[in-house]
RNA sequence: UGGGGCGUAGCCAAGUGGUAAGGCAGCGGAUUUUGAUUCCGCCAUGCGGAGGUUCGAAUCCUCCCGCCCCAGCCA
């Protein structure tokens, strides 16, 4: 397993405790945890928790950490989706080594476990069909009845289980169950089905098996048998836990696995069911699994959260057993202060407005130090073109200003990054009346942006030269939805932030983030942390906003305004 | 109204009888060639509520309130 973290302090948690006390009181020497995906959807942020969680424990205590699928159920599994959650986990900085496992592995084992129960008593087969097995369970309030077939001779049931294994009866014929207690306030007790009938191929048995086992039967007999010491899942499954334990009590199992609950990770603004993400991929809402808004591990990935980010972001979140949901900013303080430390500085101009430098010497050019990351002085520095003809962001003119605003405005001077002090000294327009060009001066005795009289300025601004910039598209990203509960009313869809994605198609980027690789985290000074998005191509990138830098002077102008 | 959980600041979250950690957000201020970063300060007489036990209660007891999960041959 890999992903330590230097920066930050170990999750601290209780299960760190019940581990430590664990470890302590000598019952268990090796610590083994394991991460059970079910193969038929892909990993989304909410997984991050639950892998961090496993797989960081276990690092820490120096045990292991098992990646098994949980695919016990062939209808719905996929060996795509096995393929992509392997590449999702290893990308969140995690390895599993040799402790690669599927519960599908067990499914022999597993069967003979059942005939184990069947001769013990403690199983039967049950024709009962669903419908009136379900109203036999009783309800929340009521009591279950027991089926009428719960008293079947063992020879029978046994007989009945090898035949249903044999494929002599079609879906949903009949099924195995445990006999524990059709009167339990808990319904998970209330005979509980153990396997059933599935004439579909598996994509790693094939058509070895037509029977299947359920969750129940399969999870805690698998950490049994994979030696696991501390069976870790969401608090969904705490009902499920007496029947966990039933079944490691009552089967010769290698080992006495236990299970402890987490609540689950939740974000505002976001939504994580795979009911509601699939319905965003299938409706069209956004272009696939891999779209940069979307809270998959192949979203964010794409987006140009690194994976580093994401750990640090579980860790902060801590784990506990209280429902909660997390504070997109949380997030994107993760992502931030993760980017700031690593993310190269590079000059980009995302809506150009055109300047030129009137007393500049015509088709004359030079270069110009600029630091690569202040934050990190190894990264060095970079040359720079200045020319007569640049661009500057339209934002960062005024032709009539608020108070407080310091940035170009006619008679004004402030700094081009890196650069030279420059004066605006007039705004063209054009019929329309829209500033198209500004025409400034610069003061040639502020080479690198200081003025040898000591005079300050209030700006500092970026800017790319005109000649040698290369154009590109850069896609914003904001938060999918409107409001922190999406679909709260009913209505998925109806709660879309109709703004999520902007495109901008004539951006100007200096000419060094032409070499930038696909994915590559960089700063654009003053507007945020990008990286270039798959689509790129040759002659043609495209950027995406993996998230933008504060801005307090934005924030004052919402507030104010 | 069965069973199982959970309620500490706007959001996470420590704390488990000795007088409310930390982070995020927010608000001030300093530094700054990114209105970024960084740094400093502020931010719960209060721990869902009411009683009780105790010298002392977020922690123990009682009652009450609220929220979440469970009636798949899903996981």
């Amino acid at each position: 397993m890999t992903a330590t973290d230097k920066t930050g302090e170990p999750g601290r948690d209780f299960i760190h405790d019940i581990i430590a006390a664990d470890l302590e009181a000598g019952r268990v020497s090796t610590v083994v945890t394991r991460f059970p995906p079910e193969p038929n959807g892909y990993l989304h942020i909410g997984h991050a928790k639950s892998i961090c969680l496993n797989f960081g424990t276990a690092l820490e205590f120096g045990g292991r950490c098992h990646l098994r699928f949980d695919d016990t159920n062939p209808t719905k599994e996929e060996q795509e989706y096995i393929d992509a959650i392997k590449r999702d986990v290893r990308w969140l900085g995690f390895d599993w080594g040799e402790h690669l496992y599927h519960a599908s592995d067990y499914f022999q084992q597993l069967y003979d476990w059942a005939e184990h129960l069947i001769r013990a008593g403690k199983a039967y087969v049950d024709d009962t069909p669903a419908e009136e097995m379900r109203a036999l369970r009783g309800t929340l309030t009521e009591p279950g009845r027991n089926s009428r077939f719960r008293d079947r001779p063992v020879e029978e049931n046994l007989d009945l289980f090898r035949r249903m294994r044999a494929g002599e009866f079609p879906n949903g014929a009949r099924v195995l169950r445990a006999k524990i207690d059709m009167a339990s306030g808990n319904i998970n007790l209330r005979d509980p089905v153990l396997y059933r009938i599935l004439h579909a191929p598996h994509p790693r048995t094939g058509t070895a098996w037509c029977i299947y086992p359920t969750y129940d039967f399969a999870h805690g007999q698998s950490d049994a048998i994979e030696g696991v010491t501390h069976s870790l899942c969401t608090l969904e499954f705490e009902d499920h836990r007496p029947l966990y334990d039933w079944l490691i009590e009552n089967l010769p199992v290698p080992a006495r696995p236990r299970q402890y609950e987490f609540a689950r990770l939740a974000l505002n603004y976001t939504v994580l069911s795979k009911r509601f993400l699939t319905a965003l991929v299938r409706e069209g809402r956004v272009a696939g699994w891999d779209d940069p808004r979307m809270p998959t591990f192949a979203g964010l990935r794409r987006r140009g959260v690194p994976p580093a980010a994401l750990r640090d972001f579980v860790r902060r979140v801590g784990v506990a057993r209280a429902n909660s949901v997390v504070d997109l900013a949380m997030f994107d303080h993760a992502v931030r202060d993760h980017l700031n430390r690593v993310a190269l500085r590079r000059m980009a101009v995302l809506r150009p407005l055109r300047v030129v430098i009137e007393n500049y010497p015509e088709g004359e050019t030079e270069e110009l130090d600029a630091v690569n990351n202040p934050e990190d002085p190894a990264a060095g520095t970079r040359r720079i073109r200045f020319g007569r003809e640049l661009y500057v962001e339209r934002e960062d003119f005024m032709e009539n200003p608020p108070r407080k605003f310091y940035r170009l405005t006619p008679g004004r001077e402030v700094r081009l990054r890196y650069a030279y002090l420059v004066t605006c000294r007039e705004a063209v327009k054009n019929a329309a009346g829209e500033v198209v060009e500004l025409r400034c001066t610069y003061d040639p005795a502020t080479r690198g942006g200081n003025a040898p009289d000591g005079r300050k300025v209030h700006a500092t601004i970026h800017w790319v030269a005109a000649a040698s910039s290369l154009a590109t598209e850069v896609r914003l990203y904001n938060p999918l939805f409107t409001r922190p509960d999406p679909g709260a009313d009913g209505d998925l869809m109806a709660d879309l932030n109709p703004n999520s994605l902007e495109i901008l198609r004539e951006c100007r980027l200096e000419p060094a983030l032409a070499e930038a690789a696909v994915g590559e985290a960089v700063q654009f000074e003053r507007q945020g942390y990008f990286c270039p998005d798959p689509d790129s191509a040759p002659g043609r990138l495209v950027f995406n906003r993996t998230i933008a830098l504060r801005d307090s002077w934005a924030k004052a102008q919402a507030a104010g305004g």
